[in-house]
RNA sequence: GGAAGGGUGGCUGAGAGGUCUAAAGCAUCGCACUUGAAAUGCGACGUGGGGCAACCCACCGUGGGUUCGAAUCCCACCCCUUCCGCCA
């Protein structure tokens, strides 16, 4: 949520960054029902002012007679007073619904552009692969080394369920262990597992509700199920104020995540690219209330992720979202992609952005500063890695003639192999 | 799921229709005393909104209600704690 001051005083920054992000919001409407409500709050507080001050005297006053006529001439103050109340809470209604829908302004480094296929590549890492043969998709050899079993997935959880299986699950846990080790301790970030269940609160404030609920698992008590845990772990800090000597606050946070993928049947039908149900290892850093230190972290938070993926040998790109293809809440956001090679395209594996104060102020997560004055942080997030999608990656960029998969030397140690065998199996 | 007890400023906690503009203590900051620190004394000390300002308004879990007036009474809900039940 932006401050209703600052959309007010940047009116015309505010619009044209809801266009950039192709976000449908009236700013003008908003505006004159913030006048409306300016105007009715002072008719308000002068009344109760009146109301106040007749209080005080009424306990001061000895002949009944004239206390009982001053209690008297103030239920008409209190008429007046609830028929602008019943005003600015129809006013504050509409006012509340449009200001959770005005998008925070986008960085002037944000391309235009309407999808991600506008999206700019700002940097490449790494040599695409060839292959002296036709390369298989991960959801091929994935199933060629029974490490994955989808159709006993689809019957037992439906459809873009999963069983992972054997060196599937070798790998995944090599690659916990991988992820484990080069954060912990080493980058200052301090490991936080966090809940999945949350409560609705925590979605609103970081900008997934009210406008994303059919992506959303819900449960009969109301709660949802968070498809980061970047929800939980923004929502830990909800309705505090926090010493600015504890900033930045670093986390690497894991979670188990669950997307509906609503509108995207079709997509990615086959293999563990695109499931219900996975798990990550998100970082999160809250940070003070400063332009240039947003893009300091923001910057950190992609390195971090480029240093896993050029030490998986993966070759990537960084692409800057054009302001179509990102969230209401973000200011900027890279997606690095990692080559597929049966696709011949990058494909997301981190989503790094940040927000400014947007979800801080509906979280109402602050700080004192220095001088004592109140702010509200700024917050940050980036994925560390997310499990199973990488495999796909991994497998196919890995892949042999004969379908043996060569393990990546950094997950040699964890896993106890060098390569995954065709013939292994019997 | 059942029962009981609770939610008041950064923390502890008083407060039970009008003098609550929320006691007191702790913590924090400033000043004094001191070689320095501690201790002590004095003072400051919540958040948000409106106004050039004096000042005004709101906020005691949330939302309604009663009343001229609600932290205080009524209703609903949320959350927390303890015990029982269930359970990895």
């Amino acid at each position: 949520m932006l401050d209703i001051k600052f959309i007010r005083e940047n009116k015309d920054i505010v619009i044209a960054g809801a266009k950039k992000k192709h976000i449908e919001v009236d700013v003008e409407r908003l505006i004159s029902l913030d006048d409306k409500r300016k105007e009715l709050q002072k008719i308000i507080d002068d009344k109760r002012a009146e109301q106040n001050a007749a209080s005080q005297k009424i306990v001061s006053i000895s002949d009944p007679a004239e206390k009982q006529k001053l209690i008297a001439s103030m239920a008409e103050v209190k008429q007046v007073m609830q028929t602008a109340e019943g005003e600015l809470e129809t006013i504050m209604q509409e006012w509340r619904a449009l200001m959770v829908r005005v998008p925070n302004v986008p960085d002037f480094s944000v391309p235009e552009g309407e999808s991600d296929a506008d999206n700019q590549e700002v940097k490449t890492w790494g040599e695409i692969p060839t292959f002296s043969f036709e390369p298989k998709s991960a959801a091929e050899l994935l199933a060629m080394h029974d490490m994955v079993d989808t159709e006993r997935g689809a019957k037992v959880a439906g459809f873009r369920g999963y069983f992972l299986k054997n060196d599937g699950v070798r790998l995944v846990w090599a690659l916990e262990r991988f992820v484990q080790d080069r954060f912990m301790n080493r980058e200052g970030f301090e490991p936080i597992i966090v809940p999945s269940l949350v409560r609705r609160e925590p979605f609103v404030g970081t900008g997934y509700l009210p406008q994303s609920e059919d992506d959303l698992y819900k449960t009969q008590d109301g709660d949802y199920l968070a498809g980061t845990a970047e929800v939980a772990m923004m929502g830990y800090f909800m309705d505090e104020i926090l010493e600015k000597k504890d900033l930045p606050l670093k986390y690497f946070a894991f979670s188990p995540c669950f997307r509906r993928e609503a509108g995207s049947h079709g997509k990615d039908e086959k293999g563990i690219f695109r499931v219900h149900e996975f798990v990550k290892y998100e970082q999160v850093i809250l940070c003070e209330a400063r332009h240039d230190e947003s893009v300091k972290h923001h910057e950190e938070l992609t390195e971090n992720s480029e240093k896993l993926l050029q030490e998986l040998k993966l070759p990537y790109h960084v692409v800057v979202n054009c302001g179509g293809d990102i969230g209401l809440g973000q200011v900027k956001k890279y997606d690095i992609e990692a080559w597929m090679p049966s696709e011949k395209r990058y494909r997301e594996t981190h989503s790094s952005s940040y927000f400014h104060d947007f979800q801080t102020r509906r979280l109402n997560i602050r700080y004192r500063d220095e001088d004592g004055t109140v702010k509200f942080v700024h917050s940050l997030n980036n994925t560390a890695l997310a499990l199973p999608r990488i495999l796909a990656h991994i497998v196919e960029n890995n892949q042999e003639a004969d379908g043996s998969i060569a393990v990546p030397e950094v997950l040699r140690g964890y896993i106890g192999k060098d390569v995954i065998l065709h013939t292994q199996r019997s």
